[in-house]
DNA sequence: GCTAAATTCGGGAACGTTTGCGTAAATAAA
DNA sequence: TTTATTTACGCAAACGTTCCCGAATTTAGC
């Protein structure tokens, strides 16, 4: 099953020239003829000559493809970043090889291991919600990989990296629970170790200590490593549910999370925002379909790829080392719906 | 911004023998003392020696990598597909190169001609609802590279394509929606040309023969090549309702087109299931979560993938061209929820 | 003990490209 | 006219593999 090529060598033939003068001619050297170059050209482009990018990356010894790496992309939130980090890496003609971890630290390795086996000039990363040794990372970048992180990153490696305020972003999700009137909220939230749910539990600290409210760690609750974010979500709630004090609002923190949440609470019957409220990091294109419509905070992903990108390709094109590194920080923007009213007045009058 | 590489030559002189017999000891020839390849085996894996692939693309004149092209990979349909494929794919030492056409006929053509130029292995393609030009596809496929198409697939080029039984699944989605009483059904659906567009049109045309209903064509309506789905759905909504005889439910036949109607039947004010009831193909994870839950026609997106990598890798790594080519239908699931319920008494019972 | 065969290895070409270097011819400077 | 410089091109090495072919050594056959 070969699929024929026409290699600079027919054009040479075709025409007398060396392959070498073919070559300079088609990257348009100033050492070429014009005359000669204009026969190359045309010629290239009549049998329809296509560079064959194997043999540029080989002798280049660069691949002009970059790897992500995500936990998975069906995640909404995760698909959006990898359109962002696309549609300027085309632009620039770069590849870019997908690849996801399934948030298993393991298969995380092997995926990073198959990326940089594949030569690829750079690496966008957002870490497993198992992963606890991240002495890979600091190998590749130690080697002079270009790495970039982007929302879950891992903070002693000092490199490029993206995420989005999460702690304001939580701050203002914890403030307007409080604002409509509740006072027990739970958070629903992450394995312990990674970065944004430190920064997002930071988030709700601060807004409750702002409004006076003491924190109750009883409702402070995270998923374990490796777990699928759905059982886990049902668990805890089973688990919030079971305790004498009851929470009267959830602040779950992620996509999968907020659904599970969600899930569980419609499941038992348990009415929003009535008995219990409900608010969640989400980049869903349908909560506002949901019953009820669900208050979100949401990430600007397609936004976090395209820096991501952007940064790595800085990393990658710069001439010397780079050593001086930036940390962008983008702002998560809030929708407030009927999941989260007051139980009161307000919803009343919104009908 | 290097990233050193350790070769098979560094192995060679370490041990003093030639490259090719530590290439060969490498592979486990026969050829090989098995002395000398335990000492090449050992030093190779000591200092951490990794086959650079590139030069092995180009010597083996293939990449081990194949491409897939899909309309939009936020979709949750693809994403699954995707999952899938890759799940084999990793397994079979393949890299996934993933591209979308974000349904422009002209993004598509670009996007597989830099995979081309990439050197896969193979594609999988599900076409974008504007493409007619089908020339490349042929040209590629008659130059020996191996295509496997899928979901949307090109009627007229002999190869591997896998697909879910449209007219089934969309015959038996209208059966349910005339045994709960409807009998105003529209349909909302892809664009004309489509393969999907045309055995779903016939299952619900089957379906409507089969009970004795005429069909109303001013109840089929159709997407514009190249428009996005959710708007769309919305100007087909308003027109539908804009008509004397308003249907009585609505079979939308897309994850988007179904969002769509649902999100402008809930702006506009219309209660599912007492105004009009509404069905649609969805792969979305939280359609029962939905106001009202969602009645759905499920496909096996994740299979769809396997078995369509399964089928491409059977090509790419057949010895003789393959002539014999098959098509691979896949059972839809249906699930059926209060958005299709009828109008009287059983909604109440459910209650 | 001599030939034939098997075993084990090295030399070197090839994959398709880029690029340093050399060198004719053409042009400019002297 | 002679010399220096520019212009325009070719040669060949290199990127890291794989594999054809040949050759040296060992083993088998009789």
């Amino acid at each position: 099953m070969r699929y024929e090529a026409v290699t600079i060598r027919d054009i040479a033939q075709a025409l007398g020239l060396s392959t070498s003068t073919v070559s300079r001619a088609l990257r348009d050297s100033h050492e070429i003829s014009t005359e000669t170059k204009r026969r190359v050209l045309e010629h290239a482009r009549s049998i329809n000559y296509q560079p064959n990018p194997i043999a540029v990356s080989l002798r280049e010894r660069k691949s002009r493809s970059i790897g992500i790496i995500v936990s998975e992309i069906a995640n909404r939130f995760f698909s959006e970043i990898i359109n962002g980090v696309e549609s300027v890496a085309i632009d620039r003609g770069y590849n870019v090889i997908i690849a996801q971890s399934l948030e298993s630290a393991e298969r995380e390795l092997r995926q990073i291991q198959f990326l940089t086996s594949r030569s690829i000039d750079g690496l966008l990363v957002s870490v497993s919600n198992e992963t606890e040794d991240t002495s890979l990372f600091k190998e590749l970048h130690q080697k002079g990989l270009p790495i970039v992180f982007f929302d879950r990153v891992v903070q002693d490696i000092d490199t490029h990296k993206v995420i989005v305020d999460n702690t304001l972003g939580a701050f203002d999700a914890t403030v307007h629970l409080i604002r409509k009137g509740y006072r027990r909220i739970a958070l629903v939230t992450n394995v312990e170790g990674l970065s944004i749910t430190k920064e997002r539990e930071a988030g709700y600290r601060a807004a409750m200590h702002k409004h006076g409210i003491p924190v109750d760690d009883a409702l402070i609750r995270h998923t374990r490593p490796g777990g699928q974010a759905e059982p886990e979500a049902a668990a805890i709630m089973s688990s919030l549910m079971g305790q004498e004090d009851r929470p009267d609002a959830i602040f779950a923190t992620s996509d999968r999370l907020t659904t599970g949440c969600l899930r569980y609470l419609k499941k038992h019957n348990i009415q929003i925002p009535d008995e219990m409220a409900l608010i969640g990091f989400s980049n869903s294109e349908i909560t506002e379909l949901l019953d009820p419509p669900l208050s979100i905070v949401r990430q600007p992903a397609f936004e976090m790829g395209t820096t991501a990108i952007q940064m790595l390709l800085e990393l990658i094109e710069s001439k010397r080392p780079v050593t001086q590194f930036r940390t962008q920080v983008l702002a998560a923007e809030h929708v407030f719906r009927q999941s989260t009213q007051s139980r009161d007045t307000e919803r009343v009058k919104l009908r």
